[in-house]
RNA sequence: GUCGGCGUGGCGGAACAGGCAGACGCAGGGGACUUAAAAUCCCCCGGUGGCAACACCGUGCGGGUUCGAUUCCCGCCGCCGGCACCA
């Protein structure tokens, strides 16, 4: 009989489905276990190769657990809001919701021929009113508590896509998805106030299983400093505050520098002498793009606020200020002070303006550089401070000031409040109303969801408005407050909206009334084991975490995290090694594989080809390798069932070996071990033979990853019930022993033969074994042998040196 | 600049609480079966020398610790990724 891959994987998908198999039941006494993988963003392409490594990963974690015991939640959806769609139904004069319904039959039937087990009937959709009705009444709840404000400011703009978007979007100065030029402009923004839970966001990092990379780059973006904050008096009458993180070089402070945007400029320019090319400066600055203020060479510029002097707090004498674009507005106070001695960039703007370097830490030549050693420098020309280590410098100034009034400590972040906004027709409509009286009113809860409305024209408009707002229709509206003319918010939420939240909607998909049951909410709790990829961790990661906090806040989830544990997945790259792309021609359609070698076989290559961790290039031969496995075990299952003559359980110790590494490996996400160890074990079969116990063991372990193949074979062997739903095979230590050891010898580390011992042989027992070696034998006829070393069940070193040496 | 990660055969990759480097697979070579090919099954497959037994070399480079180092330590080099004029 062949083995007829497309015939055995649609009957078992069929039957799983009918069945409903991978059902998740709230409220089951079994051990529950939530496993999460990123939904996905249904786009017209339809499934890419990189879509199957996590899936199929977690896919076999949950099929584990079930067979382990576990009543699992492995759920799927689809993240559909978003501009790739929104810009195809222009192309294609299309509505974006039936482009997005196409998208996402087509993506279902994708995945559904892969075999995950997904609990199908969870299926949710960001962009289905019941769904997104709980997202617009999480943003009203943070509306109700401040969280979300609209606020003034200059925000990112991407030229291409024609709105605003969010810092964690904006990648080395273009737009993270189309890679057009971002400019930055000055508009009205709803924001988000993830800012206010930075410190929580990053306390919470310690007690979570995620793998340390995602901490750290969380870490680093939320970007916490500890320093002070000092106030500077000037000779203008207002004070000066800046931030700093070496308050200990205080007495270093040679003049002071603030960010062109900062409102004391504009305050002081009928002081300033030189006002027209401070104003200059100020224009030229506005005029840069973010692109440009960062990729531009570091040669620093600045103009002198002439006119205005600021007074050192510590010494009494006056320093200099300037504007210069190095220093930032949005971060800290947006004014330094510049002590050239110790700072990098303060030493080279002062060697362009040639301004006084003053060392306060010893330790360097700031002559030549700044010295910015914290650890080994002592205090100098620091009054007080002299003598003292720079810890203790900190700590004491911080303290003369406080006394004085004239600083504190203070903690910064470099994360900034999350623009959440977009001018964009495809995505969820801002619940808020536009009083000429009341000012922001929230559309009561009974009103939600608030709908998109359908329109002919939904095209991005260029001054910066939302398509929406041309649908008079629909703005104008009454204010829900008083009842007089009012005109609803147009622009729309960003695409991470509908995703902060979405693994809480798995867990009662259904319901009507709530985002989800108290009861579910009660019963999931944290997503065990969520997979997803490292691009995410500074975006839907940490916002999903920031947004499950605030429903922890409020009361509506139990847990103040989402994700017990995350772990990631490498990319898939084209067999060139390079990126996965359309312009370079080296796109793998999974639909393909499956068509061509079956669902089980695209399921182990992808588990197989590598590190699960790492990046890994595509190779279509070693498909084939997977194939081969595949039918060697088919094959293997013919001869089994046709009596077995000559197959004896002699397996034993390898089967329990391989249960232990295959349970281990699954755990560890060491897919591709698991595989080879499986691929080991069948080798010994065809060696050895196997009768159908070990066949069947074999299958077990299988299922999870070429689970048709799996269920088709425990069918064919005549097993009752589903391979699929078997407990899970157990492994017993003491059958693992081996009745013989073979054990390396080495004579001066130098590995010279081996020699085959009882295990646990005594090391009398190795030692005179290898010495009755001829080989050994020899050698040891020429020196003399001064010690051995004995590694029980591996190892015997031999130390010699020549006899008459 | 800074913080992570990684450098192992022709290729993807195994092995690291220090203990037989190259599991497993791909590609390659040989054989069996076949009229033949494919498929399948069996064997070989890091390098150099040798008919062979065997010897020497070998985990990015240079040192060190150790009976023993791919694994630990110090110093370089090279790739990949995060952050970056964040005071």
């Amino acid at each position: 009989m062949k083995y007829e891959f497309h015939a055995i994987e649609k009957k078992w998908q069929k039957k799983w489905d009918e069945e409903k198999t991978f059902k998740a039941v709230t409220g089951d006494s079994k051990p529950k276990f939530y496993g999460l993988i990123e939904f996905p963003y249904p786009s017209g392409e339809g499934l890419h190769v990189g879509h199957p490594r996590p899936y199929t990963a977690m896919d076999i974690i949950a099929r584990k657990r079930r067979m382990q015991g576990y009543n699992v939640l492995f759920p799927i959806g689809f993240d559909a809001f978003g501009l790739p769609t929104e810009n195809y139904a222009i192309k294609h004069h299309m509505q974006p919701s039936v482009v997005t319904q196409r998208n996402i039959a087509h993506f279902t039937e994708q995945l559904k021929t892969l075999g995950y087990s997904f609990d199908w009937d969870r299926c949710v959709d960001t962009t289905d009113p019941e769904y997104y009705k709980w997202t617009q009444w999480i943003f009203l709840k943070m509306f109700e508590k401040g969280l979300a404000y609209k606020t003034y400011m200059p925000v990112n703009w991407c030229t291409s896509c024609k709105c605003v978007l969010a810092n964690e979007e904006v990648v080395d100065g273009v737009c993270e998805r189309c890679g057009s030029p971002v400019i930055r402009k000055e508009k009205s923004q709803w924001m988000l106030g993830i800012t206010k839970y930075a410190q929580r966001l990053l306390d919470d990092l310690d007690g979570l299983n995620f793998i340390e990379r995602v901490k750290i780059q969380q870490r680093n973006w939320i970007g916490r400093s500890t320093g002070a904050e000092v106030v500077f008096s000037t000779t203008a009458g207002d004070s000066i505050t800046v931030f700093t993180t070496r308050p200990d070089t205080l007495f270093g402070a040679t003049y002071m520098v603030i960010s062109p945007e900062h409102e004391l400029v504009n305050k002081w320019l009928d002081k300033l002498e030189n006002a027209e090319e401070v104003t200059a400066y100020k224009e030229e600055a506005a005029k840069k793009s973010d692109f440009e203020r960062t990729e531009l060479s570091k040669e620093k510029t600045g103009v002198e606020l002439r006119g205005v002097r600021a007074v050192n707090p510590v010494t009494g004498g006056e320093l200099p200020i300037f504007i210069s674009d190095y220093v930032l507005a949005s971060y800290g106070t947006g004014c330094i002070m510049a002590v050239p001695g110790h700072d990098t960039r303060d030493w080279e703007f002062a060697k362009k303006f040639s301004l006084p370097v003053i060392e306060v830490v010893s330790g360097g030549d700031v002559s030549k550089e700044a010295f910015t050693d914290c650890e080994t420098g002592t205090m100098v020309n620091s009054g007080f401070l002299n003598g003292l280590s720079v810890e203790q410098a900190k700590k004491k100034i911080i303290e003369w000031l406080s006394d004085k009034g004239l600083g504190k400590e203070k903690v910064n972040y470099k994360l900034r409040d999350w623009v959440f906004a977009r001018q964009r027709y495809w995505g969820e409509p801002i619940p808020i109303v536009k009083c000429p009286v009341c000012g922001f009113v929230p559309l009561p809860e009974s009103e939600l969801p608030l709908l998109l409305p359908e329109v002919k024209s939904y095209e991005p408009t260029d001054n910066g408005e939302s398509p929406l707002a041309h649908i008079r229709d629909w703005v104008e509206c009454t204010c829900p407050k008083c009842g007089g003319k009012a005109e609803r918010e147009t622009d729309t939420m960003p695409q991470w909206a509908g995703s902060s939240w979405y693994f809480l909607r798995y867990m009662d998909p259904h319901n009507k009334n709530e985002l989800a049951s108290k009861e579910a909410l009660d019963y999931w709790g944290m997503v065990d084991w969520y997979n997803g990829g490292m691009e995410h961790t500074t975006l839907h990661l940490l916002y999903s975490r920031f947004w499950h906090k605030f429903l922890y806040d409020i009361g509506v989830v139990p847990n103040p995290e989402p994700y017990a544990k995350r772990t990631s997945h490498g990319m898939i790259l084209g067999e060139d090694g390079q990126k996965m792309s359309k312009s370079r021609g080296n796109v793998i359609n999974p639909t393909d594989i499956v068509n061509q070698y079956g669902a089980d076989t695209m399921r182990l290559y992808i588990m197989f080809i590598g590190d699960f961790e790492k990046a890994a290039p595509w190779s279509s031969d070693a498909v084939k390798g997977c194939k081969r496995f595949l039918d060697r075990i088919w094959n293997l299952g013919e001869r089994v069932s046709g009596g077995g003559k000559g197959y004896s359980r002699n397996n034993e110790a390898s089967i329990h070996r391989t249960i232990k590494k295959v349970s281990e490996d699954i755990d560890a996400m060491k897919f591709n071990t698991a595989i080879a160890a499986m691929m080991s074990l069948v080798n010994e079969f065809y060696d050895k033979g196997a009768d159908r116990d070990d066949f069947c063991a074999l299958l077990r372990l299988l299922s999870p990853f070429a689970p048709h193949i799996a269920e088709e074979l425990w069918q064919l062997q005549g097993q009752k019930g589903m391979c699929c739903t078997q407990p899970w095979p157990e492994y017993d230590e003491s059958k693992m022993v081996e009745a013989e050891k073979t054990i390396a010898v080495q004579v001066n580390g130098k590995l010279k033969t081996t020699v085959t011992v009882a295990t646990d042989a005594a090391d009398d027992a190795i030692t005179a074994a290898a010495c009755a070696d001829d080989k050994i034998k020899k050698i040891l006829g020429e020196s003399e042998l001064i010690k051995t070393i004995v590694v029980k069940n591996k190892l015997i070193n031999l130390i010699v040196k020549p006899k008459n040496a």
